[in-house]
DNA sequence: AGTGAAATCATCCGATCGTATGAGTCCTTT
DNA sequence: AAAGGACTCATACGATCGGATGATTTCACT
């Protein structure tokens, strides 16, 4: 986080000081004001996005998912189960998009990660499962209410 | 992600009328040229963070890839109506025993006939129930009550 | 400063899955 | 007898899965 904004700051200083050599290099008029806006437009819209996806980085998202860090499930009806296999908050995420029926590209996809992440988490919810296949992991899920309802 | 590479240009579009209208209005020199470049970096680092977080958060409902339970499979009381999709009573077998996690060469062991059987008899589930994997015909047919209880 | 958990990504490989095509038998219905 | 459904089996092929191995980065805790 900290690193973030020194990035940050570091990156703006490094962006005046170029624009400045440039402004005695090649823009001696102002006729260049366009190409000026379309650099800093450029440069601080890929700096706003890398900003952007490091700071929604640590929560899950704000917008429609909440944490889901279950040591305590809570099923439809009312019962609480407290088996979650000591899966990560990202297992447990990548589970429930496999119990969907989504092949891992698809997974992939939907969380802005690779296959091979993707595919690491599940072997690693396998394990802690102890089952072999999605479809024992699924059920498995199913029957102690770790995944979500409806 | 269409809507959002729209928004960003049309976010664009109006950026510039702004700068364009300003132009007249107060900066008639380019000694305004720090003014023009702090407006757009900044306007383009909060567009980029909304752009960042925009890509980051994860899609909702794909809509298109999901299982979706049958309306009429389900009353309002929480009875449920038996839909067997058409499935032959063989097909119904093979489909428990995938529910239960086996792979098609141990179901074609329990059911003495070869593996091609077995899965010619899932593409046939697969296709009367409309759906693409083995888990996602799993959580229909757990959600419709196709699958025994245990 | 070091440690460990979590998350990320890569490459390789064998096993399995899902589909397509074609064909044969058995049984019921027309 | 003919037609059709259910079940059986084979071959082939691309896609996907699951595991193994090794690596980096970030973060929290000590």
């Amino acid at each position: 986080m900290t690193k973030t904004v020194i990035l940050f700051g570091i990156s703006m200083a490094l962006l005046l000081a170029l624009m400045k050599g440039f402004e005695y290099m090649f823009f001696t008029k102002d006729m260049a004001l366009e190409v000026y806006i379309g650099i800093v437009g450029v440069f601080c819209t890929l700096l706003g996005s890398w900003i952007g996806w490091k700071l929604t980085r640590p929560k899950v998202s704000p917008g429609s998912q909440e944490v889901e860090t279950p040591a305590e499930n809570q099923t439809g009806n009312g019962f609480f189960v407290s088996n979650d296999y000591g899966l990560s908050p990202r297992e447990h995420e990548v589970l429930v998009l496999i119990a969907k029926g989504l092949s891992y590209q698809e997974i992939a996809d939907q969380l802005f990660v690779s296959i091979t992440t993707v595919k690491t988490h599940a072997s690693n919810i396998f394990s802690k499962m102890d089952v072999q296949r999605r479809t024992q992991a699924v059920m498995l899920a199913q029957k102690t209410g770790l995944l979500p309802p409806t």
